[in-house]
RNA sequence: GGGCGGUUAGCUCAGUGGUAGAGCACCGGCUUUACACGCCGGCUGUCACAGGUUCGAGCCCUGUACCGCCCACCA
């Protein structure tokens, strides 16, 4: 046995064990394992240039403790980790950092080398110079990452780590966009799409929030054609009068039945519109007439396909300023030219919102603005990165087909275990309302490009539909370095030449692929076969409706599966005021401070007591709690370590009783984390391992002290306990489980099997009721003990004298008596029984004196 | 407007139709040979509200209120 310190401490177990449990590789994916015995774990990519917050702490915890048990049921565990380093708040991160800015169009410099500090004008660098900048910055953040997880104790295989925007990961997008191509899955199409006009990119509705904002509504007066009456709408978005293309009221509305299809003028720029009916209108809004503009809402998008509102007039550019517009041209018709050209000219270049106080001047001015303008707070929706209200901005963009795979993908929901149960419904909640395709096209230049080229005609035009498209060994290439096969470098945006797809592609086209990027996707087929599908999934909530529907999404159309069997759905950490912890809020303490003021083993026990699916809040007593309970397993081990004495048979009733019940525990937990519930696991350890030191061990101590066979079987089962009960807390708190097994055992307890009921029995031979009975009586005739002896205040070095205990306690009695007596200073006292408990202490050696008051210094 | 959670002790939360629970906090006591970073004990309830089912409801059903989240609408 190795030695037990005299004063153990939990100081310094991180570092000792992290340097340990990599040397020894504990937790090095095995790969000879036959799938049947994998496990695997599809883990979330933190964003390397944000910062980890307590919220990963807690759900990453959730995870590894899943990991280590299933480790020790003997699954060899794949458990990669990611970095997310591709998107915006990486590129506005080196942007910052080395003062640079990516031109896509400019050829890759092998020899770049940023200045030391950032110059005030920001160098032009190509796109694969710009990537290779990203990937220096990262490393670092990844380092950071890296250390902060180990500290925390994940037991990741850190020889498996990948970065979205990794070679390895971009190839692997590149590709599955091929395949999808290929399959018509998908496609391109120029139609007005949600737009950001600050990042000047498409978004998808997956990225929508909406923010409560200050509005208006503006009362405006259309004139009709030869009526001699004028109707009046009320709208928030006075600006886009000019893109005004109709009119548009409920059919059954009675107001308007008669102007249906007549024809209303708009005012300022005299543009002839239609009135028409659809049943999208609402007459309970406004006036129940509403101006459909190209584009003001999605709602207008609606009206303008199935009212076939010929043309569009778009006035917004992507930076969100209005462009010039010449009136009278095809598409601006106008019945005053002059005025309408000379009135637009004062929007041009504006923004929407400075365009909108100008544009109420000029209704004031023309009488055509009724009342003032009444304000109102309304939802607008917004980018979720994004500064200002989204626009819908026709363009042409890459699209994946969802809305055609609704049914299948509802299917694939309803095939997955959710964990809890009720997150399925999120998901199919988002699913029936997907309203179009996923446009996965980003205006931006750092990401994953689309590995296309189109052909250029002679005339210089590039033609989309003639695309030139790489053979799958070349990925990943980088169209707007990379030349297409039978094409020169000098032909690129040339009459007769080539010209490469400039976007690149969202964020989520490539985390969607984290199964396929870990697995070896196409890559390494053996890896593939081993682990794909996967089996456990785990994320937060919020992000059911990005990374977990189009994790499914990409399986389902390409390997027409479900990308893991479990996901397992993680809260949120709220602080005390019962909000989400967030750095805009300046509430987030930072994980490394927590891990180093409570120690990992603590914090990841607050953590583990935080349920499945459970926003929970944030409580530095829990870990308090989580602390002690580390530190109380190295006094009881070392206790129960210390016995000199000789192991034996289990032959004593409250030895059997105890092993009994542990095996029962062992079978509760294994059931309980099986079904994730690793919340019931770690609550049902924790009361017995309190119960087993504080009665189990009052009880036994003297017995074990001595020799011969009784105590002999309690040092037996003290010691099968002990072993047990260290598997048992393994996952919630590996560091200190660690320390303790090396105290006595080879190898680590991380390798050790999980502990079965059989193996527990295995000393008893079978359940012992008759034992489980006697631990119970036990501990009541001690609890009636004890209190006696609170209430009375006798200390515990006077001795009972005398117990008259219940009847019922009569026949267990003989088993426990030695054991009870000796645990509460009984030995002498004489026992009877009767329906009614009595005891007497022996009298006090001194009579108590009272207290004389101290003298207090003033407080 | 639709959906999903939640409401139990001062706080954080378990609770599986059968006596209302744990930890923390608070109060009182105890140096008891593993642990004072400890131990023992005590106090603490309109289980949100209303109705229903049942021999029996914190739990099942219906409705209401409030809190949180998701989605939709947002002229």
């Amino acid at each position: 046995m190795a030695s037990v310190p005299d004063k153990p401490a939990l100081e310094g177990l991180e570092n000792k064990w992290i340097a340990r449990w990599e040397d020894d590789a504990v937790y090095r994916f095995d790969r000879s394992a036959p799938r049947e015995q994998v496990y695997a774990i599809d883990t979330p990519p933190p964003t390397v240039s944000g910062s980890l917050h307590v919220g990963h702490v807690f759900s990453y915890t959730h995870t590894d403790v899943i990991a280590r048990y299933q480790r020790m049921r003997g699954r060899a565990v794949f458990y990669p980790m990611g970095w997310d380093d591709n998107g915006l708040p990486t590129e506005r991160r080196v942007q910052n950092f080395f003062g640079v800015r990516c031109d896509p169009s400019l050829p890759y410099d092998p020899s770049f080398a940023p200045p030391d500090a950032p110059p005030k004008t920001p160098i032009v660098v190509s796109r694969p110079n710009f990537v290779e900048l990203c990937e220096r910055l990262t490393v670092e953040d990844e380092k950071a990452f890296e250390h902060l997880w180990r500290y925390l104790g994940l037991s990741v295989d850190w020889g498996m780590t990948y970065a979205t925007i990794g070679k390895p990961a971009r190839r692997i997008s590149q590709l599955a966009f091929l395949r999808l191509l290929a399959k018509g899955e998908a496609y391109q199409n120029e139609a007005p799409t949600l737009w950001d006009v600050d990042f000047r990119t498409a978004v998808a509705q997956a990225e929508l929030e909406d923010r409560e904002m200050p509005g208006a509504y503006h009362r405006i007066r259309f004139p009709i054609r030869r009526a001699g009456t004028h109707l009046e709408i009320e709208t928030t978005r006075p600006e886009l009068l000019p893109a005004c293309v109709a009119l548009v009221a409920h059919p059954d509305d009675e107001r308007y039945k008669p102007f249906f299809e007549h024809i209303i003028e708009t005012p300022l720029f005299k543009v002839p519109v239609y009135l028409k009916a659809h049943p999208l209108a609402d007459p309970t809004k406004g006036t129940g007439v509403a101006m459909v503009c190209t584009f003001g809402d999605v709602t207008d998008v609606t009206w303008w396909r199935e009212l076939q509102l010929q043309p569009v007039r778009a006035i917004l550019q992507p930076n969100g300023a209005l462009k010039p517009v010449t009136w009278g041209a095809p598409g601006w018709p106008s019945d005053d030219v002059t005025s309408a050209q000379q009135r637009y000219d004062q929007l041009v270049g504006l923004s929407a919102v400075k365009a909108r106080a100008k544009i109420v001047e000029l209704l004031r001015e023309t009488g055509d603005l009724l009342g003032d303008p009444r304000p109102i707070t309304h939802n607008v929706k917004f980018f979720e990165k994004g500064d200002r209200p989204l626009e819908i901005i026709t363009s042409r963009q890459w699209f994946i087909r969802t809305i055609a795979h609704r049914p299948g993908l509802l299917a694939r929901g309803a095939a997955l275990q959710w964990v809890p149960a009720h997150m399925r419904a999120r998901y199919e909640n988002w699913v029936n309302g997907l309203n179009g395709d996923w446009c996965i096209s980003r205006q931006r230049f750092f990401g994953v490009p689309f590995p296309v080229w189109y052909r250029v005609y002679d005339d210089g035009v590039v033609d989309y539909n003639d695309r030139l498209l790489p053979d799958e060994s070349q990925l990943p290439i980088d169209p707007s370095t990379d030349v297409p096969a039978g094409f020169r470098a000098d032909q690129r945006d040339q009459p007769g030449g080539f010209s490469g797809d400039p976007d690149v592609m969202d964020t989520w086209a490539t985390s969607s692929l984290s199964p396929f990027i870990v697995c070896g996707w196409e890559t390494d087929q053996a890896l593939w076969t081993q682990t794909f599908p996967m089996h456990l999934r785990p994320q937060a909530h919020d992000i059911i409706r990005t990374w977990l529907f189009s994790t499914v999404l990409r399986s389902h159309l390409e390997c027409d599966s479900l990308p893991w069997a479990n996901a397992a759905i993680s809260g949120w950490v709220l602080d005390p005021d019962r909000k989400k912890m967030s750095k805009s809020k300046g509430n987030v303490v930072t994980p490394m401070g927590l891990l180093e003021q409570h120690g990992s083993d603590a914090v990841r026990y607050w953590a583990a007591k935080g349920g499945p699916g459970v926003d929970t809040a944030f409580d530095a007593g829990q870990m308090q709690v989580g602390r002690r309970l580390a530190i109380k397993l190295l006094n009881a081990s070392k206790f129960v370590l210390g016995k000199t004495g000789p192991a034996g048979p289990v032959t004593h009733p409250i030895d059997r009783g105890m092993l009994t019940k542990l095996a029962a525990l062992v079978k509760d937990c294994s059931a309980s984390l099986d079904e994730y519930d690793y919340t019931a696991a770690l609550r049902d350890t924790e009361a017995f391992f309190w119960w087993f030191c504080d009665d189990h061990i009052e009880h036994v101590k003297r017995r074990r002290a001595g020799d011969g066979p009784d105590a002999a079987s309690a040092t037996a089962s003290c010691l099968t306990a002990l072993s047990t009960m260290l598997r048992l807390f393994a996952p919630f708190v590996p560091f200190v489980t660690e320390e303790i097994w090396a105290w006595w055992q080879t190898g680590s307890v991380h390798r050790a099997a999980w502990p079965t009921e059989a193996e527990v029995l295995d000393a008893l031979g079978a359940p012992d009721a008759a034992g489980l009975g006697a631990v119970a009586r036990a501990s009541d005739v001690t609890a009636l003990i004890r209190r006696e002896r609170s209430l009375r205040k006798v200390p515990f070095g006077v001795a009972v004298q005398s117990l008259r205990l219940p009847a019922a306690a009569q026949p267990e009695w003989p088993a426990i008596s030695a054991d009870v007596l000796a645990g509460n200073n009984a030995t002498q006292a004489s026992v009877t029984f009767a329906d009614e408990f009595a005891i007497e202490f022996a009298p006090a050696q001194a009579p108590p004196s009272s207290p004389v008051p101290q003298p207090q210094a003033p407080s």
